[in-house]
RNA sequence: GGUCGGAUGGCCAAGCUUGGUAAGGUGCCAGGUUCGGGAUCUGGUGAUCGCGAGUUCAAAUCUCGCUCCGGCCA
């Protein structure tokens, strides 16, 4: 039985609503639109999420650093095409007190100018370089009134990397560093997700290209859950980050930049949650494992002592474990820990206390089995990697199951008006006016063509008929 | 951004037409009987009815202004 109003196939965003509200991941009630509190729950996997990618970031040779919030109107407007692009969602702190400012101030909507304001200052030969920096920190950006948590907010929190090289071929290796960094990190959130390169009419402002990661949701919709741009020396230039080379002569760095945000955490909870509530990757979920006794009258002592000990053995061996006491029936806590997203739930009742053994349930199956106290830690040890694993597996058939390939208009008509039209694979001419028939007549977008892979073309543009140039990927986005 | 609608204990809400100081459910607290899939009984707690002004003997209710939120559309 559900314990959502709304089931996720039939009606997924208003279970999605449901649950980052009852699981405690988000309260949205701070009368402030899209800018919302992330609770304990959701800041748990966010943190967790943001050790990983710290130390994939440290590894491969990024300093952590942080800039300002507040970005002065010159150096926005420096770079016009970015400008441009942002200006419509951008906030502006106009006054101290009841003092006009005459130099007004951005709240950062992203930190490229300001960062390379500082670049220019710090970058004088080829030496500097490589100069790899990623921030920690919130952004704002006022842009739709359709906000949704996590999944569109107008503040939240990312993470943002901004490199300086000393070639064009050396920016292009950090583009592919930065998505080895990004995937990985996706694969180990269990994740779904296909790397394409955006259209030019779809590149990051100020940009030479960008390239998205794109998450398939069960609502037939794409979630964009990062991107990694090519500056090449297009910012370089306005912001003069200009160095000498080995010969003497003089160049523009070449720069990349990637961000992520917390809407990860939205494609984990949406990709994997279940009409019970959260299902979370061993590794993000704040806990592990959750201890509940089955209390019977005249038996209680033996086995609160036997839920203890256990408690102590799964603790010592490092895992994320609770042992609830509290005094609710077990059903209660069996639903609530399961609403919570606890990978592994260990029962201890009389009849286990008898044979010396628990019942472990795994949240993502529902399977019980029953081991020998002595086992406990290797069972679970077993049974985090075979969730993680089944979960990537799962992740990868979704994946899979999503995309469709279709050749002719006919075809792609009958797709986009399905309820769920996942992610279109098909032939596309470049052509902008063919994106944006679909844009007005489906409400989809050509997403791009798959990066570092040239997939052999099948036909013609499948919706004008004239000559394909590229395979591209098309489907309905958040 | 456009448009329509809404705001009443933590949450869900009745009451507003026809003005008289706020029902019920859920949660929370205490106690009892319970506990292998959201148990149950009893008692209790909790609301300046979004904010401000006006009309009135009297405003959740009528009038005006403001703020915030939500649906749909762009």
């Amino acid at each position: 039985m559900s314990v959502f109003s709304k089931n996720k196939e039939e009606n997924f965003m208003a279970w999605y609503l449901d649950i980052v509200r009852r699981a405690q991941i988000v309260d949205t009630r701070t009368e402030v639109k899209g800018a919302n509190v992330l609770m304990a729950n959701g800041y748990e996997i966010w943190d967790r999420m943001k050790n990983v990618l710290d130390g994939k970031f440290k590894k491969t040779g990024h300093k952590n650093m942080y800039f300002p919030l507040l970005i002065p109107e010159k150096f926005l407007t420096l770079e016009s095409t970015h400008f441009e692009g942002f200006v419509p969602e951008v906030g502006w702190v106009t006054k101290v007190g009841e003092r006009d400012l005459e130099e007004i101030y951005a709240l950062r909507p992203t930190s490229e100018t300001i960062m390379y304001h500082m670049y220019a200052q710090w970058i004088r030969a080829y030496t500097d370089m490589p100069l790899k920096v990623n921030q920690w920190c919130n952004i704002i950006r006022i842009d739709t009134k359709d906000t949704k948590p996590l999944l569109r907010d107008r503040e939240f929190q990312w993470t943002e990397a901004h490199t300086c090289h000393s070639s064009a071929e050396e920016a292009e290796e950090q583009v592919k560093q930065s998505m080895w960094i990004y995937g990985s990190f996706f694969d180990e959130c269990c994740l779904p997700y296909i790397i394409v390169k955006r259209p030019k009419h779809d590149t990051f402002p100020g940009a030479l290209y960008s390239v998205a990661y794109d998450c398939p949701l069960p609502d037939g919709k794409s979630l964009q859950i990062g991107t990694t741009h090519n500056l090449d020396q297009g910012f370089s230039k306005v912001f003069e980050i200009r160095f000498q080379k080995a010969d003497g002569s003089h160049d523009y760095a070449y720069q990349t930049c990637y961000g992520l945000s917390t809407r990860v955490i939205a494609a984990v909870i949406g990709v994997h949650g279940d009409s019970r509530g959260l299902i979370i990757p061993p590794f993000l979920a704040p806990m592990q494992a959750v201890i509940v006794p089955i209390l019977f009258k005249g038996k209680e002592e033996k086995v609160v002592n036997e839920c203890k000990e256990v408690l102590e053995t799964v603790k010592k061996a490092g895992y994320r474990v609770l042992y609830d006491d509290k005094d609710k029936t077990s059903g209660w806590k069996f639903n609530e820990y399961e609403l919570l997203g606890v990978p592994l739930r260990i029962e201890i009742g009389p009849k286990d206390v008898e044979k010396e053994s628990v019942v472990v349930v795994r949240r993502d199956t529902k399977e019980k089995i029953s081991v020998k106290k002595d086992n406990i830690n290797r069972t679970i040890n077993e049974l985090l990697e075979k969730i993680t694993d089944e979960l990537k597996t799962r992740a990868k058939n979704f994946l899979e199951n999503s995309i469709t390939d279709v050749l002719t208009y006919e075809e792609l008509e009958a797709q986009l008006t399905l309820e769920k039209a996942g992610y279109i694979r098909t032939n596309w001419c470049t052509d902008v006016s063919c994106s944006d028939h679909i844009k007005e007549k489906f409400k989809a977008n050509i997403l791009g063509t798959k990066y570092g892979e040239e997939e052999k073309m099948f036909g013609n543009c499948s919706i004008c008929g004239n000559e394909a140039k590229e395979v591209a990927y098309i489907s309905k986005t958040y």
